[in-house]
DNA sequence: TTTCGTGATGTCACTTGGTGTCATCACCCT
DNA sequence: AGGGTGATGACACCAAGTGACATCACGAAA
């Protein structure tokens, strides 16, 4: 099988990174001309590769956008489970929404781009709903590893994803890309008054 | 062609209820084959009419599924809007979620079964989220027509948002139709208490 | 009764997302 | 130099949607 390859410096065949040169042509276009009117041919013509090499890289058209979202829903999952034991479950849900502020302040703008893509078709708002419940299924099966029942777990995790969805567009609203723990803090504080009425 | 059909007040033209008719052909087929395995032109088919006929009534093929999604928003609406002017945010939007109970208390069976068709399908996930999004927005601008603060509001909507989907797996996993009502209240009341830790 | 307008339907051609299949080509290893 | 392997291209094909135009069943007016 294969024995050498990828290096580090990773010299790949052809072109090098044909996935991040779909996802940035597909990102640019969707930009210039909007979703609906891009058509998966002139992406990949733009990456200089053909359309059935687009489909080899992303299962549809809306997947290109959507690259990172295996590696935040592993932050997430790790930063739950690594909450300190005495942890009360929302308590480890919330550490598991901090776990996942670097990979957001690094990129504040792009997301805010992204987020105002998203906003303008209905396809891709679909699509980043069923992420969002991807991951709060993952942080569900997270919590009940760490010990808390089913129901409770559920409810928790559907109750870190109101506190994130208000957090991040909050977050997505100012021009602080630190501010993101912060916001999520205070999301939950106001849903706990919210709630308490 | 048939001139003696079965309605007995309003006598369309040719066989009257089309849109009945092709949603009931679409989820027996749904049933039957799976989402992805049935064709629109099956579903149009076995409806007597042609695939171009079903896309003038439904605008694409996840539709056929969620007829009753604007009235379910109005009820809503207006649940939220007659609730007392005392009312508390929150509790405007549990009185939403009460207006609604008829609605899913006359249709448990049916609610499950599509609850569980839905389940088996990403696409079709995909497009109940976004109604529920959509929900999650009447709710908001209901309660901003209240007087409550835009930010309150989306919370407070988000939170709903929450109570219904609990609420409502619990209920299709059980067997009592009447329970609605007592199984929002309880996922409310859990909500609180895991949110105060 | 005849005619006419209207709305729902059928027909057909077309674009685009997405897939199966096979050929090809660049690279790495022996 | 030759062989294996994985990424790509080429091509045919299906199904979701759409636009344009013809058609048909009705109700209403003449």
């Amino acid at each position: 099988m294969s024995l050498g390859d990828m290096t580090n410096l990773v010299r790949m065949r052809w072109e090098p990174d044909a996935v991040g040169r779909l996802q940035q042509a597909a990102f640019e276009l969707f930009s210039e001309l909007g979703y609906e009117d891009t058509t998966v041919a002139e992406i990949a013509a733009r990456a200089g590769l053909t359309k059935r090499t687009f489909f080899r890289h992303f299962s549809d058209k809306r997947e290109v956008l959507f690259g990172g979202s295996e590696q935040l829903t592993e932050l997430l999952v790790t930063g739950i489970l690594e909450a300190p034991e005495s942890a009360t479950p929302m308590q480890a849900a919330s550490a598991g929404l901090d776990a996942c502020s670097q990979m957001f302040t690094e990129r504040h703008g792009f997301a805010a781009q992204r987020a105002e893509l998203i906003a303008s078709s209905p396809e891709l708002q679909e699509r980043e709903l069923i992420k969002l419940a991807s991951m709060k299924a993952a942080a569900t099966s997270a919590l009940v590893q760490r010990g808390v029942p089913e129901t409770t777990a559920e409810l928790v995790a559907e109750t870190a994803q109101t506190v994130f969805q208000v957090g991040f567009n909050r977050w997505i609203a100012q021009d602080d890309p630190a501010a993101f723990s912060l916001l999520m803090s205070e999301a939950l504080e106001d849903l706990r008054e919210v709630t308490a009425l």
